[in-house]
DNA sequence: CCTAGTTCTTTCCTGATTGGAAAGTACTTT
DNA sequence: AAAGTACTTTCCAATCAGGAAAGAACTAGG
């Protein structure tokens, strides 16, 4: 069986959130708003698509007195995107292409 | 700046149908509606939304007096795909993971 | 106390996509 | 004439996506 693409993770602003979740631990609302450059309300949805789907934590905070939001990949978020990552890979794969050159 | 996901190329099924088409000079109808395991009517429509785009060509002819259709990349489909990858590959890549092969 | 600001969340709305089913086109074969 | 091949187009219903605007919940300032 081909790896299938994970249609939660495969739009482009979600595939993004996660990808840069999965390179850190714990990232800030407006980090993340502000890394891929859209809106408040597009990330809050967008994030809690990925919770519904049991891919993001969201937690809230505060730092000091003023409320904050971080989100982190669930060890299942993680193991989705490293499946969608393989998938595509399979599909880039059969066309040939190389990071390498020549 | 960063590299941008092709929204034409992104789409899970042409992603596939032009990796597949990537891979070889030109491929049938057939072919790639069985690879893909997909309906007559889903792959006309991306194929002409992909030649609408100018990515593939599309070439009308005949085995016996039978029709047949055969789909090729076009260079500037190839170009795009190629920037797409490498789009695909900043996103990932800053996840430590990879897209592409080796 | 009242207003303004912060940090998101929700709602409202509108446009774009997607896929399946079914009908249509243009031949060819039986 | 009827059926089949090889698609293409139309019809439709389901999402989905993003922006704007309104809310919510609290804090800060005058």
């Amino acid at each position: 069986m081909t790896p299938q693409l994970n249609p939660v993770i495969h739009a482009p602003t979600r595939l993004q959130i996660v990808s840069l979740l999965a390179a850190a631990d714990e990232a800030e609302f407006a980090f993340v708003r502000d890394n891929l450059d859209i809106s408040d309300s597009v990330l809050s949805k967008h994030a809690s698509a990925l919770e519904a789907a049991g891919y993001v934590k969201i937690r809230k905070g505060h730092v000091g007195k003023r409320p904050r939001t971080w989100f982190s990949l669930t060890r299942e978020g993680r193991a989705a995107y490293t499946a969608h990552v393989a998938a595509l890979q399979a599909i880039v794969a059969q066309s040939g292409l190389s990071v390498l050159p020549g």
